[in-house]
DNA sequence: GCGCTTTGCCAAAACGTTTTAGTTCGCTAT
DNA sequence: ATAGCGAACTAAAACGTTTTGGCAAAGCGC
């Protein structure tokens, strides 16, 4: 039943030949006759081979395994935008060859973590998941000089490989629209800003303010520490609370549909209906479809980004390529009442080169 | 920076004694002295040595790595039931020191998939989820004789280790207790019955209307191929076209909490509100709380049952345990205006047996 | 002082590959 | 003939562990 895996020397029997012979012919090595080499992988077909993986991975140094150490002990993030990412990473995976090594960390044991890895060389490579400011991981990674991409980035983003999408861009863009559309009151229901996405949309949010000369208070913040449960309910309601707000801006689609019987129930401010911008990617199990005609998005492809990391990452290990960071393209969709023209305007230049 | 790894070579160079010594100190051998064991264990902590997983995985023949292949193609059930069971495997896969290695296989490739990882010595185990009737895997994994554990259970489930609520008992105690609160027309709205875990509860919701002596159109079902999406809103209207049904039991709270708006909206039938049942977890970012008082629930812990998955398969691979299956248990919640004495009573005898 | 046991250590083999540094054989050019 | 060369193959080392089967020295009873 569970026997013995057939190995090389067993392939080296019954053909007899050496076991040199039979590793270069199936390595395409040109030192092997034709002959030889359509007879050794015949057998190897026949009997079944597979090279052990971890006679491989002892004498290449290579182990084709990439590591993701989920950085939440409460793995409050096993959420639909994780499970994007993740559906990415594998289809990409799969597809180079690479096995996805998944770890929860206890608490208090990050670093630890990763330090096993990185000791007790069972993966290649990391991927690190929304990046944070002061990011211990990416500073003990670069410090271990083993290759990793990091999903997000932070201050150091020359220094290492990164996929991300343009967090500070899409939420200008967004904002400088609905100040456009003469929204003078808006609420923006961020994520938690220890995460650098929800950090930079802060800072888009703030400059654009500024940037059209309206005064600080012209936008209301509301943070969600977790934007999954009632989160986006509650907040919803917070931000109406201010009469003066005609427009909603989103940090992700769970937290306004979590708010959208609230904003159904709204009625007019200014006399027209509440303003609703968000930006997200289309999530597998989200339909915003009845939503969508009052709804501004920004999209970006989480799929397409849980891809770019194992791209990046083999490009690392692989080709020995020096770090790159790989920016998601994003779409916009307008909802009807909302003149979107400003969207197409290029960002200030003071603002161009400002990360996140 | 990359730097090799210190190995049992530079420790034994260190400290001038054998390989041999370094390797049985640390590995709680007693023939080795008191000081000698103190001062190897100084170095490793020192050195910050790391044994090499990949060495160690070719000599004991044991990976300590799992394989958790993803059975669909396109991904669709990176949904949160996945997560919320992914959370107890990982957390529980840490206690015990273990790795999953996580895959999605090509379109076509399942069993090519897990014929691979047996033959590459990659993994000691599988964890096999959402069981299916005919289900090739499990056939394959009996075949090869390597551990693995199910998720979920099929006729033959007394040949391996399975993880499984019980889905049978739970739907027929919800349509009897429905049944006792005088509905006599029931929709039921069930996963995709190519997974056993619908499968036995349509068994359940059938078997129910019979020993209660009802005809059969008494239910009528609804399958949703895809739990997420827009299949709960379509499928309760669907459901509530029917004028003469008065109750609806779901298979999933996602379905549920898509067709709440359409339940909200549906008025009374025979003077009452439509009553509502559902079985699921508490999954982490949906938060039932606005509909609870009016359904009631049967829930049972996926988290535990990851946990409860890692727990067998260890068994299995560490002690040598024979396979056995654990059936995680399940609590009811019964909305205040419902009789739900009946779930107190034991199953009719012939039905106890049944799996599922 | 002699045998016997215990204590503490170690050389070498093994796990299953890849790679280095050959060897052997036949052919060609001289 | 023979040096040189290419084609086809291989023995042995290496990767970093664990484990088997020792061996030498110390301790002990007599």
């Amino acid at each position: 039943m569970a026997g013995r895996n057939v190995t090389i020397k067993d392939l080296a029997a019954e053909l007899d030949l050496s076991i040199t012979t039979i590793s270069r012919a199936l390595n395409g090595y040109t030192d092997v006759g034709e002959k030889t080499r359509a007879k050794v992988e015949d057998a190897a077909k026949r009997l079944g081979y597979r090279p052990n993986r971890n006679a491989q991975r002892l004498v290449l140094q290579r182990t084709h395994n990439v590591a993701w150490v989920q950085s939440d002990n409460e793995l409050k993030y096993l959420d639909p935008h994780f499970a994007e990412v993740m559906a990415g990473v594998l289809a990409s995976a799969r597809d180079t060859n690479y096995d996805i090594v998944l770890t929860s960390h206890g608490v208090g044991r990050e670093l630890a973590t990763y330090d096993r890895y990185v000791r007790d060389n069972s993966v290649d490579g990391f991927i690190v998941d929304l990046a944070r400011e002061e990011d211990g991981r990416i500073d003990f990674l670069l410090e271990s000089g083993r290759p990793f991409v990091v999903h997000g980035r932070d201050r150091r983003a020359s220094q290492y490989g990164w996929v991300d999408m343009d967090n500070y861009g899409n939420f200008y863009r967004l904002m400088r629209m609905l100040i456009a559309n003469g929204h003078r009151r808006i609420a923006f229901i961020n994520g938690d800003e220890a995460f650098n996405y929800a950090l930079y949309r802060h800072h888009a949010v703030r400059d654009a303010i500024a940037d059209a000369g309206l005064p600080e208070d012209s936008v209301t913040i509301h943070n969600s520490a977790h934007p999954m449960g009632d989160a986006g309910f509650r907040l919803t309601q917070a931000a109406l609370a201010d009469r003066k707000v005609t427009a909603i801006i989103y940090s992700s689609i769970l937290l306004l549909m979590e708010g959208y019987e609230v904003l159904a129930g709204a009625g007019l401010r200014d006399g027209r209906p509440i303003a609703v911008a968000t930006m997200d990617d289309e999530l597998r199990h989200i339909d915003p479809s009845r939503l969508a005609p009052r709804v501004t998005f920004a999209r970006s492809s989480l799929k397409a980004a849980g891809s770019a990391l194992i791209a990046e990452l083999s490009r690392q290990c692989d080709e020995h390529a020096a770090p790159s960071g790989t920016l998601i393209p994003s779409t916009f969709q307008v909802a009807p009442d909302i003149d979107g023209s400003t969207l197409d305007e290029p960002l200030p230049a003071k603002r161009r080169t400002t990360i996140g």
